[in-house]
DNA sequence: CCCTGATTCGC
DNA sequence: GCGAATCAGG
């Protein structure tokens, strides 16, 4: 694979919105993290300067630029007029007492400001178990590793499959989803919001 | 052990 | 330019 304009402009997007290099590899298919990472250091964006490329003008002094950032916010003081920059809203959060797990694995610690009007797509819509979570776990079940209950660790999923009461059962045991107790496929079954599971009687 | 990004360096 | 290997953290 090769990097074509619409998998660079995938990259920025996806680096822009604070995602790690390792997913956005998994998105574009075909390259790894580390390819990620080192387009992304040629493409030089390794870090967001909030949209200013940061003047770099000056010369270089110390031929031993050691990696210690001075960690001084940039402040740009324009001398004459100091434009009256409009402070970003600090948006309303609507606190919700629903007890809605609400899974928000990673919001980027960096500054993702959402621009008023911007209809966030990544809104997977009220979930209820879609049909493709299930077949991707009947899927998944058959690459899992099935290992036995001593085998469980703290990373392995701790989906269980089949009959305790059999020689038929097992777990997952697919590399978990960090800080979950299962792998992706499961945690997508096994964290539901809520609703959706409308009690059948037997 | 899992993950993260950063850097190096042969290709 | 590319990215695997490696490094350096969490």
């Amino acid at each position: 694979m090769s990097w074509t304009d619409e998998r660079v402009e995938t990259l920025k997007k996806m680096w822009g919105e604070g995602q790690s290099a390792s997913q956005i590899a998994k998105e574009l298919g075909g390259v790894t993290r580390n390819a990620v990472i080192g387009k992304v250091h040629r493409l030089g964006l390794s870090n967001r300067t909030a949209g200013a490329p940061a003047a770099d003008a000056a010369a270089k002094p110390e031929p031993k630029a050691k990696p210690t950032a001075p960690k001084v916010e940039a402040k740009p003081k324009p001398a004459a007029k100091p434009a009256p920059e409009p402070e970003a809203a600090p948006a309303a959060e609507a606190e919700e007492p629903a007890a809605a797990p609400a899974p928000r694995p990673n919001l980027p610690a960096r500054k993702q400001i959402i621009p008023a009007g911007q209809p966030l797509p990544p809104q997977p819509s009220a979930n209820e178990i879609s049909p493709e979570a299930l077949a991707k776990v009947s899927e998944v079940e058959k690459k899992a590793k099935k290992i036995g209950l001593m085998d469980l660790t703290e990373r392995t999923c701790k989906w269980p499959v089949g009959d305790p009461a059999t020689d038929d059962f097992w777990f997952c045991g697919l590399p978990v989803q960090q800080g979950k107790p299962y792998c992706e496929a499961h945690v997508g079954v096994a964290f539901q919001p809520m609703s959706a599971r409308r009690d059948r009687r037997r």
